[in-house]
DNA sequence: GGATTTCCGAGCACTTCACTCGGAATTCTA
DNA sequence: TAGAATTCCGAGTGAAGTGCTCGGAAATCC
């Protein structure tokens, strides 16, 4: 998430290397190389190889969700088993008989769409500390 | 979760004894004694030693919400350590730079809202199928 | 006294998470 | 064309969490 929204930071000025983003956000470089690989493969970064090179990322920054990222580096979003995103086909065989499941169900939608209701562009504007906006 | 929607359903007809709700809900019963000590701990259930002992939920079903119960055995709700619930002290040295603390707590609010909006009472109501309202 | 049931602590296989390591391929620059 | 910078790739590792088992002690009822 920090990668993201450092990258987003630095859209319009080129592609951005791994180790400038390493020193800024004050992470480990080898493991920023293995998150990006999986953001590579979901179409939301772009790399260029050799001196000069980095990542940029694949949209602009307003069309890239934290939805989107959590999808990348962790899979569909789904609290349980029985609650496959998109895939209804999966769901539990107790259905009829479990109000459990009504739980994860709402869990989901609700975590979902609120990851999915930010993008990089709002995230990257510097922080005034407000933090959450209530939802 | 089950197994407190299990007790729900029986609230008002005594205690209920873990080899019942093993058998109804098809759960490891060593397992579930496990988890029940995590929930009389946090107040929720009252256990009865005993022959025709067994466990009571400790409020009315619709005074315990999925929440309590999720906090109960999995901790507080904190998406990113930076995030402690109901402690902004233990909260993230970076707050000024970072964007990326808004989604976790948005995320956090989220959850918690999602499952203190849902209490046993609703949960046992025999499902007809519905499953989540959107939310 | 014996059956039933809660209570308690320890342990275990499996997975995930954050992270390291070594090295190959590509691209820019001097 | 050499060499530095950088992405790309696969494998491995330590710590923690999850779902579960096991053995046994204490309480309570008949």
């Amino acid at each position: 998430m920090r990668l993201m929204v450092d990258l987003a930071r630095h859209w319009g000025q080129g592609t951005v290397s791994l180790h400038a983003v390493a020193e800024r956000e004050d992470l480990p470089e080898a493991y920023l190389e293995q998150l990006v690989a999986a953001l590579r493969k979901a179409g939301l970064v772009n790399g260029k190889r050799g001196a000069g090179g980095g990542y940029i990322l694949a949209r602009e920054p307003r069309a890239i969700t934290a939805g989107d990222v959590v999808r990348a580096l962790e899979g569909p979003i789904e609290p349980q088993i029985c609650t496959a995103e998109g895939d209804p086909v999966l769901n539990c065989v107790r259905e009829q008989d479990c109000g459990t499941r009504a739980v994860w169900l709402r869990l989901q939608t609700s975590i979902a769409s609120a990851l999915d209701g930010m993008n990089l562009a709002e995230l990257a504007r510097p922080t005034r500390r407000e933090g959450a906006r209530s939802g």
